[in-house]
DNA sequence: TTGTGACTTGTAGTCCGTA
DNA sequence: ATACGGACTACAAGTCACA
């Protein structure tokens, strides 16, 4: 068998990631257009394209306005 | 009986104080010092003192090194 | 061992476009 | 509505001297 046969998989996926993952999902369940979120949160549109597509390292502060805008907990964007 | 007398607090308290507080508190438990916490995770010693102060706003990806030092997850660092 | 202010460099984050 | 690029400006990263 393969080193991910079964059971959770060992390889690491990396925080930035699994970031956007929960940012793009969280986003289409509330039917937010990338800008409509931007708007929430304070933030510009490009740049939360820019997370959603990890091409950049964001930090605490705008993970909070991002959880907010998306009412969640800050720590629930960073949930495997 | 006052607003926070059982249950919950409402007051939000922000992400980067809730960063600063758990990584206090799991380098205590490690017995590790601001010093061995910054070269296990690759960052200036100054650095990590700053975050533990709530003086700087860190990125995901310095979670991430952070959390992995910790040997935690990095969502466990944002959790309340 | 930790706290803090100051400083330089790299990049986060904005804004303008085009497709 | 989103992706992608270029050209900015603001601020995080990283380091140091010293308390």
């Amino acid at each position: 068998m393969g080193p991910a046969a079964s059971g959770q998989s060992k390889k690491r996926v990396s925080a930035r990631a699994l970031l956007a993952a929960n940012v793009v999902s969280l986003r289409r369940t509330r039917e937010l257009s990338q800008e409509a979120l931007a708007f929430e949160a304070g933030l510009h549109r490009t740049f939360v394209a820019h997370v959603e597509r990890q091409v950049r390292n964001i930090s605490v502060d705008n993970i909070e306005k991002l959880a907010i805008a998306l009412g969640v907990e800050p720590y629930e964007l960073l949930k495997p």
